[in-house]
DNA sequence: ATTCAATATGCAATTTATTGCATATTATTC
DNA sequence: GAATAATATGCAATAAATTGCATATTGAAT
């Protein structure tokens, strides 16, 4: 489980509320990790629970109170010790390989329909990650440099999402013949 | 929850045990989908629970006894009313990126020594996934066709972990400087 | 003889994740 | 004026996944 230590790598680069967290998951800069905002407004209370955050509610003109939470010094130590442990590597579980694996029961149509849905949406995040991307061309070098380590994650995503997309092509060919 | 489903896919194909699916699970077939043998088992109960499959004890001679597990009708309508909804995208879920995200508390050695076993891992399962196309392209032409689309999986395992690795050889240059 | 690896399955408890509500404010659009 | 989108958070129930045991057989190696 990795919710927790994602929520506070985040939390220690700036303090944020739950809403905040939600979002960042949601858009380019969480690509690596995926979670609902359910997820992550329990994970919040039981790190408040266990003292590795703090919360301070922040009365705003125009919108809902926010709570904005803050990494401890206990957080850091728990957030360290994970770092210098070998990180789990990802798991697999891809239901349009499952189907497609399994989908002499459908018309290449049928898969083509599938596969055209899943293509958008990587074409969506790869042109969201592309515009990061030329952001952080755009910057100094000591900028560069201090943002090396997000850059080599959104490589991550960029190389993924072109392979799956390399990929895409590959099927379709085979499936419109 | 497509663990249910990518069962019945596999069933499907050929009656089999939970230490048979197992198996598929943890080598190159399974590479889109990851199940621990638990998780196996229990699905296994519940969908012979809901007589979406049946079971079979069968005595082995030199082995314990296997209990074979077979699709039944009402499983094979439940797998195609599902081939049929479009599939949920896979959620990247990746603590490797989370790390180098807030690794700046750790030396580039760290980091470098934790991409280094991802990789092996990663070099392992690519070689094992282009074995498996050698065996494919030695096949009949009628074959081929049979394989069609257990091919285009494979593709995309071949595709998915060559861009993992030309990422990490981006990462190490990074690092190494 | 004994340890080890592979085969084969499972219970019980806990932890994680998902789903379905539910609420409240403000700004904007129709 | 009413509907909608965005902001902001949460409870409760359920489902799914993981972890830690636990057992039993056989063959091969030491």
């Amino acid at each position: 489980m990795s919710l927790k230590h994602a929520i506070l790598v985040m939390l220690d680069k700036e303090p944020s509320s739950g809403y905040d967290l939600m979002k960042q998951f949601n858009s380019g800069l969480g690509y690596f990790w995926n979670a609902k905002h359910q997820q992550i407004y329990q994970q919040l209370k039981k790190l408040s629970e266990d003292a590795l955050i703090t919360c301070e509610e922040e009365p705003q003109h125009g919108k809902p109170d926010k709570k904005v939470y803050r990494i401890t010094e206990k957080g850091q130590q728990v957030l360290k010790q994970w770092l210098h442990e070998p990180s789990v590597p990802a798991k697999i579980n891809d239901a349009l390989l499952v189907k497609i694996w399994g989908g002499h029961h459908l018309t290449p149509k049928a898969l083509l329909k599938d596969i055209t849905e899943h293509k958008n949406r990587h074409t969506e995040t790869l042109s969201s990650l592309r515009q990061l991307e030329r952001a952080f061309h755009d910057l100094s070098a000591a900028e560069k440099m201090h943002y090396q380590l997000p850059f080599l994650t959104l490589r991550r995503g960029i190389l993924g999402e072109e392979a799956w997309l390399k990929w895409a092509q590959e099927a379709e060919n085979t499936l419109k013949k």
